[in-house]
DNA sequence: TTCTCGCCGTAC
DNA sequence: GACGTACGGCGAGAAT
């Protein structure tokens, strides 16, 4: 141990790591349901800090339950925030326990908040000439920066000192605490004075230099401000003692005691295995940086014997993890530059086959090797894994193998796993659960315009980085379904939705979409004639040229020069332009109107009629979308490149963009849609028996539940009441609340709410469903879709309200949304399985969330038409029917 | 020239 | 603030 070492002092607010290890990671649990994913994340977090940070001593500080002093002072104190977790609580002794075993010093003292405690640890240190490193998110601790005491943000590792917690909050340390007691504290509940924000505190700081100077010339201060702070002077005393630290708290532990200690490997290894912990990354080896093995381990073939070799190992391995180098991200586009294979997860092979051209010598020719792999690489019987597998299954295509046998994805396992941890690229998921980092794809081709192809990366550089690829892969999967198979649903939905639906996307994606390039290039100078005439008239109205696409000059001219009272905020505190807002200024004044319009024709042109035969492919004359599988927080799957999934549907104008979606010569395209099929989801959940009624006997749910809330024979259902109901339903599945009802149909908030109430009490197997399904989110910290896939809502336990409450209504839709995803996926997979077994030429063109689009030859309509339906109805049994509707055309828009 | 962010609007 | 899930075009300003 250095000199330098023995004097730094690592000071950890233990509370704040377990709360971000909580949330910030999928939740572990042992097989008997022990939750230990905050142990393991706390642990690996101070793993890396004690590599990052050498250091001979250090305490982690936990809060005490409970109350303290501030609680005493201040009844509302913290009152804003939920109790932690039981799943949190029970983890906090095992987890100081293993600490202990790590060789942290771990202090808790009764009654007394950990902040506190770090404050009095770190004055002491310093008196004795330590250099402290606080590690903390909270900016309460700012106040305790010294030249000695530095205050490092465990997430960014940023670190502040004193001049950088003047550069962070625009006052020095020593004004902490009457900058705090200005702008108060949300997450504590801490007031402040009403209208004082950061910017503001830190200026008047800055010019009176203290809270108490600043009092003394209160009456200087103009404004709003200026009153809300002459008013303050309770709020401000009271602040000001709950976010001062008492740094004097008496301590049993002396500094002396806080040595860090060499971990007890033996014990740690037994606490890790009792806790089911076996992650690589945390291990005996905590105390080194040591590589993992299979870096820099990778190996190269280059001459035929090698690949024989390896070609034989191969054929005998149980499972291959295998990925691909490529010359493009566009798969269809793509061609192959080398391709990598893993068989134990401790090296990776790598396959060099298009570099160039100084590699020309040492690689082996393409074609012979792809002719000799061929057998291997579509034998059903020879198990692979990859991590996104459907653009190898692409690329492989493009060199003419279709890749068989693929056993799993762990792009796949990761997004069932927990779908809201974080990206599901090989990289966020080697990091999140491996905790490896891997060398970025740009630090070896550069970026910019003069990037390299991979190609042309040296041959050892590119045998590391595709070498690692796959063999971390591979090691994924052994991770990834080890921790599926502790919830048994979870992997029985990757093994029997994900990774066959992912080769039905590969079929659509490859087969793609016919469209008329001629139609929309007419729509477009339609729309152009159209949008030139809006644009001039509203230069007229505005009395000067003016961009109407730019929010920012519409703002100008429609609130500053036309003085039309601005209706609501944007979230970024602009005055709003939206479709809703310019809606109610159009009593003011005509441009209002005219800019809805001109939007709403801009939107088609540019986004669809100008865009899409941009993107058809010369060589098959189609469109190929890229459908996303491991990207919504739902279930559901997204498009992109173009999205499919927003083509127009509403109005006139887009209903024509629709129409150049069409069938090739003597085929027709069929559209199946479910019929209502979240809120049947809803009927099922929660078994309702006025709901559950009306999907039984087919009727109209929407006229059936304006019946029930007026009190009146379906028959005599109106228009307007039939859309009351349906707004009240589709607002249900959204988790609406009385006021967005209001809203949403222009009634008073008393109304809606009245309305709300007596839905409620009509259904009231609804309004018991999503009570339930709140509060078992509240408790369990995740929603399930009928299949048990599962949605982590961490932020049901956020400090913030407005978070929570969003949370909250996310907990309400995902359950209907996710089982709607569920439903289709299993439908699909029916479905092409269907046309295989019946050996149709009609192919699955398109999904749309509760549609399925086909490209039908004449002579299997009614077939197929029956055949899928079929599918569709029966993918699952529900306690209501499965209803579609089905249409046949020419093109997407007459299928209807 | 390219990237990022905010705003807005399309779908289900 | 107030209705869930996506993708993407445009403007504007920053980075290159």
């Amino acid at each position: 141990m250095s000199g330098a070492e023995d004097h730094r002092i690592l000071l950890v607010d233990g509370t704040a790591y377990l709360y971000r290890a909580f949330h910030a990671l999928p939740p572990l649990a042992t097989s008997r349901g022990f939750p230990t994913g905050a142990i393991k994340g706390v642990l690996n977090m101070v793993r890396s800090l004690r590599e990052q940070h050498p250091a001979a001593w250090a305490a982690i500080v936990f809060d005490s339950p409970g109350r303290s002093f501030r609680h005493a002072l201040y009844a509302q104190y913290k009152a804003q925030r939920p109790p932690m977790p039981d799943s949190l609580v029970v983890q906090i002794a095992p987890l100081q326990a293993a600490l202990q075993t790590m060789g942290f010093p771990v202090i808790q003292v009764p009654g007394v908040e950990a902040d506190d405690v770090l404050g009095t640890l770190a004055q002491r240190a310093s008196q004795k000439n330590f250099q402290v490193f606080l590690f903390s998110t909270d900016k309460d601790l700012a106040q305790l920066v010294t030249p000695d005491v530095s205050l490092v943000n465990p997430v960014t590792r940023e670190t502040l000192d004193r001049a950088g917690v003047k550069a962070r909050y625009g006052v020095w340390p020593e004004q902490m605490v009457d900058f705090l007691a200005l702008v108060g504290d949300s997450s504590d509940n801490i007031p402040g004075i009403p209208g004082v924000g950061p910017k503001t505190a830190a200026r008047w700081l800055e010019k009176y230099g203290s809270l108490d100077n600043l009092w003394a010339h209160r009456m200087e201060i103009p404004g709003q401000a200026g009153r809300a702070l002459q008013n303050g002077e309770t709020t401000l005393e009271m602040a000001r003692r709950l976010v001062t630290l008492d740094c004097r708290i008496p301590l049993e532990e002396s500094l002396e005691n806080l040595r860090l200690s060499p971990p007890d490997l033996t014990r740690l290894s037994e606490t890790l295995a009792s806790l089911e912990i076996h992650d690589p990354a945390v291990p005996a080896t905590a105390t080194g940086g040591d590589s993992a093995p299979g870096a820099g381990n990778s190996i190269c073939i280059t001459d035929w014997a090698q690949f024989e070799q390896w070609k034989e190992r191969l054929v005998r391995a149980d499972l291959i993890a295998i990925d691909t180098e490529t010359t493009s991200l566009n798969y269809l586009e793509a061609r192959l530059i080398g391709l990598s294979f893993s068989l134990d997860g401790e090296r990776g092979v790598y396959l060099p086959l298009r570099h160039s051209p100084e590699a020309a010598g040492t690689q082996l020719p393409v074609q012979a090797v792809l002719e000799a792999l061929r057998p291997l690489l579509e034998d059903p019987a020879r198990p692979k894994v990859g991590h996104h597998i459907k653009y190898d299954r692409h690329v492989f295509m493009n060199e003419g193998i279709a890749l068989g046998g693929i056993r799993s994805d762990t792009m796949l396992e990761s997004y069932v796993l927990n779908s809201t941890a974080g990206r599901h690229d090989l990289d966020s998921v080697a990091s999140r659960y491996l905790g490896i980092h891997k060398t970025s794809f740009e630090s070896l081709t550069g970026r910019g315009q003069h990037r390299k192809t991979f190609g042309e990366v040296s041959l050892d550089q590119a045998t590391a980085y595709a070498g690692a690829d796959a063999w971390i892969t591979w090691r994924l999967h052994q991770h990834l379904n080890q921790a599926l198979e502790a919830t048994p649903q979870l992997a029985r939905i990757v093994e029997s939705i994900e990774v066959p639906l992912s080769s039905v996307l590969f079929g659509m994606e490859r087969t793609g979409v016919r469209i008329d390039r001629e139609q929309l290039a007419e729509q477009s100078r339609e729309l152009e004639v159209t949008l030139r005439a809006l644009r001039e008239q509203a230069h007229r109205l505005a009395g000067h040229e003016f961009n109407p696409d730019s929010p920012k000059q519409l703002q100008t001219v429609l609130f500053d020069e036309l003085a039309i009272p601005a209706q609501g905020k944007t979230p970024g505190g602009q005055r709003s332009t939206s479709e809703a807002v310019l809606e109610e200024l159009a009593a003011h004044h005509p441009l209002p109107r005219l800019i809805l319009e001109y939007r709403s024709l801009a939107k088609l042109r540019s986004t669809y009629t100008e865009k899409l035969p941009q993107e058809i492919n010369p060589r098959t004359g189609r469109i190929h979308t890229s459908y996303h599988q491991a990207v919504t927080a739902t279930g559901r799957l997204s498009s992109s490149d173009p999205n499919l999934q927003n083509i127009p549907v509403r109005t006139a104008a887009g209903q024509r963009i629709r129409q150049a979606f069409i069938a090739e010569p003597g085929a027709f395209i069929v559209s199946l849609d479910y019929s209502q099929i979240e809120l049947r989801i809803l009927a099922h959940f929660s078994k309702d028996p006025g709901l559950l009624a009306a999907f039984a006997a087919h009727q109209d749910v929407h006229r059936a539940t304006a019946a029930e809330l007026f009190g009146i024979p379906a028959e005599t259902v109106n228009e307007d009441q039939r859309r009351l109901a349906k707004t009240i339903n589709f607002g249900l599945i959204y988790g609406m609340s009385a006021f967005g009802l209001a809203r949403q149909l222009g009634l008073s908030r008393e109304l809606a709410k009245n309305y709300m109430d007596r839905y409620f009490s009509r259904y009231s197997g609804v309004r018991d469903f999503l009570d339930n399904t709140r509060q078992q989110a509240r408790q369990q910290g995740f929603v399930e879709t009928l299949l048990g896939r599962r949605l982590y809502l961490p932020d049901l336990q956020n400090r913030s309200l407005g978070l929570r409450q969003t949370a909250e209504r996310a907990a309400i839709n995902a359950p209907m949304q996710g089982t709607a995803a569920d439903i289709i996926k299993i439908a699909m997979i029916g479905a092409e399985r269907w046309l295989r077994d019946h050996g149709c030429a009609s192919r699955l063109i398109l999904q749309v969330h509760d549609e399925l689009v086909l490209e039908v030859p004449e002579e299997e309509l009614d077939a197929v038409t029956s055949g899928i339906s079929l599918e569709m109805t029966s993918a699952v049994n529900l306690q209501v029917p499965l209803t579609v509707q089905v249409g046949v055309g020419p093109n997407w828009g007459l299928a209807h």
